[in-house]
DNA sequence: GCAAGGTC
């Protein structure tokens, strides 16, 4: 037999050519195929690029419709229409070389429900044109990594008789229509006779409520914020402040006058070892690009997506920052001498560590987001900002790398004789550098302990400062991007661009670092908590995520049912809700 | 024109 072909679908182009070379053969680019051989069967590789298709209602009235709700049935999957050329590239090896039978057809995608999904639909997509048999027949590789020996094991696993989980698939697509069918009306229903389009959604408006409610704690912060008084001692060792707030202008005042001398009560000194920050995951790595680089979470990722597709750093939306045990660190380090020879310079100041310093994040596919060693040159290639984060990424994973710094923390306490008012004076000494040599931007601002001995008496000029207790701090996009991971909220492929959505909708503006809302992001927030609590209410959202988490256990005709309840169940939340924006304007 | 999710 064996003249029978096998046909890969892999989630985006690498992999397909990552594939294509585990199996022994030449991938030919983007569109094209890759042809291999494995153990005497034959396949072609082909690829997607993540989802293809779009889950959208068959008769959809349009954007000027606000009272249309689907019912989970009606939605079909179609094209989109940017991604048609991997679309037809697909179809074209599953009718050549799979002769349109389904379990010749091996699903590789990401091992979660949305990689089911991405591959499901195609399935049923390519079922609908005729082109192929019983779906549910088509083969599925699971791998939690891209490693040869990983890929090899699902293919394995896969022509055992490994299939696709529709009732995986099943529990995204009620997340996709559940997401439809709370977007789209509500900000169909919120544009009507509104200056330009109000949308709302499961994460972008709850990402805009954290904005809306950090502004309103300053608000009311500010009322009630007062001021304190701290006393500032020069003496001939070091300048030394109170810890405690005065209240009373008066009594700081007072204290400052009648203050002459202080005598050293305490002198602590602690040395302590500071180990290095573990990988980059995408969200430290914006974290990171924000804070050095002052440059949006947006920008972060699209700067990284193309150093990803040149071969300098490796698959950056990744919340993994844990190395595969796999992972040939020495391989590594000899190519980066070539490709990046002044960091590697500071990393021999550094000094190797035994260990790499590892996280606890893995998100079950890919690797930490590290350089490849590829030797490119980056500044003439892409510019100076992607060299600054190539060499961002470089740095850190070299840090991971490198020995631990030693810092000396020393404190000096001291009072005033006559009234007891306790004065301090701390900061930090680098005795060692170690990993700071390479990764320059957390060494910490250092002060040398002045020499004084416990009991010495110190001239003192003294001061009172006026101070403000500080606010809340708004949040700057990369840290708002933090806190929507925390709250798990969206994805990482999709926090950067929400956040984003929400300075080009006009509901939030720039202020220095930070992003505070307008009038139109303020009136939308209100006008959802005052017409309709339910749907921005946290149990609505919590019931129904519980039920679509188990949608994937069910057998695939109850996992399909159950999708059709819970996304009904929006449908009609959403209904009865939209109806108390009758009369509602926005702005 | 509208969501959120993949990837380019």
């Amino acid at each position: 037999m064996s003249k029978e072909t096998m046909v890969i679908l892999a989630e985006k182009p690498s992999l397909a050519a990552t594939i294509t070379g585990f199996l022994g053969g030449k991938w030919r680019g983007r569109r094209l195929l890759g042809y291999a051989h494995y153990r005497g069967r034959r396949f072609v590789v082909t690829s997607l690029s993540g989802h293809v298709l779009e889950w959208w209602p068959k008769n959809d009235p349009g954007f000027n419709h606000p009272d249309y709700f689907p019912d989970p049935e009606e939605f079909e999957v179609r094209p989109l229409e940017e991604k048609r050329k991997f679309l037809r590239a697909v179809e074209y090896a599953v009718s050549r070389y799979a002769g349109g039978r389904a379990d010749r057809v091996i699903v590789a995608t990401d091992n979660d429900p949305e990689g089911e999904l991405i591959g499901w639909e195609v399935l049923v997509w390519l079922r609908k044109r005729g082109k192929l048999d019983e779906p549910e027949r088509a083969r599925r590789m699971r791998f939690s990594a891209y490693t040869k020996r990983d890929i090899l094991r699902a293919l394995e696993e896969a022509l055992r008789g490994e299939r696709v989980n529709p009732s995986m698939a099943y529990s995204a697509l009620a997340r996709t229509i559940a997401d439809w069918l709370y977007g789209i009306p509500l900000t169909r229903k919120l544009s009507q006779g509104s200056d330009g389009i109000i949308s709302v959604g499961r994460v972008q408006t709850p990402t805009l409520k954290l904005v809306v409610k950090r502004e309103r704690e300053r608000e009311e912060a500010k009322k009630k914020r007062r001021h304190y008084w701290v006393l500032v001692a020069d003496t001939p060792a070091c300048r030394l402040r109170t810890e405690e707030k005065i209240r009373d202008p008066e009594k700081a005042r007072r204290l400052a006058r009648r203050i002459r001398e202080l005598e050293v009560v305490r002198v602590e000194r602690e040395r302590k070892r500071v180990p290095p920050p573990p990988p980059f995951n995408l969200t430290d790595l914006q974290r990171a690009a924000g804070k050095i680089l002052k440059i949006s979470p947006k920008k972060a990722l699209d700067t990284a997506q193309r150093l990803y597709e040149e071969g300098l750093i490796t698959y950056p939306r990744t919340a993994t920052n844990r190395y595969p045990p796999t992972f040939n660190h020495d391989a590594l380090l000899r190519k980066l001498e070539r490709a990046h020879p002044g960091a590697m310079a500071d990393f021999r100041r550094a000094g190797r560590r035994g260990k790499p310093v590892s996280g606890k994040e893995y998100d079950g596919a890919h690797p930490p987001i590290t350089p490849t060693g590829e030797r490119k040159r980056v500044k003439d290639r892409l510019g100076t900002l992607a060299w600054k984060l190539y060499d961002l990424v470089t740095r850190r994973y070299l840090a991971t790398l490198s020995r631990d710094a030693e810092v000396l923390e020393w404190k000096i306490v001291a009072r005033d004789p006559d009234t007891g008012t306790r004065f301090v004076a701390e900061g930090k000494e680098v005795k060692f550098e170690g990993w700071y040599a390479v990764y320059p931007w957390e060494k910490p601002k250092e002060r040398r302990m002045p020499s004084v001995r416990e009991g010495q008496v110190l001239r003192a000029r003294v001061r009172a400062v006026k101070r403000k207790e500080p606010l809340p701090p708004r949040y700057s996009q990369s840290r708002l991007v933090a806190k929507m991971k925390k709250l798990g909220l969206g994805t990482e492929s999709t926090r950067a661009e929400i956040v984003k959505k929400l300075f080009d909708r006009g509901y939030v503006k720039r202020s220095g670092r930070g992003m505070r809302p307008t009038r139109r992001g303020e009136r939308l927030i209100e006008v959802m908590e005052e017409k309709i609590p339910e749907l921005v209410s946290v149990e609505l959202t919590r019931r129904i995520e519980q039920k679509m988490e188990e949608i994937s256990e069910l057998p695939p005709e109850k996992a399909r049912k159950r999708m059709e309840e819970v996304t009904r169940e929006v449908k009609r939340a959403v209904r009865r809700n939209a109806k108390k924006l009758d009369e509602v304007r926005v702005v």
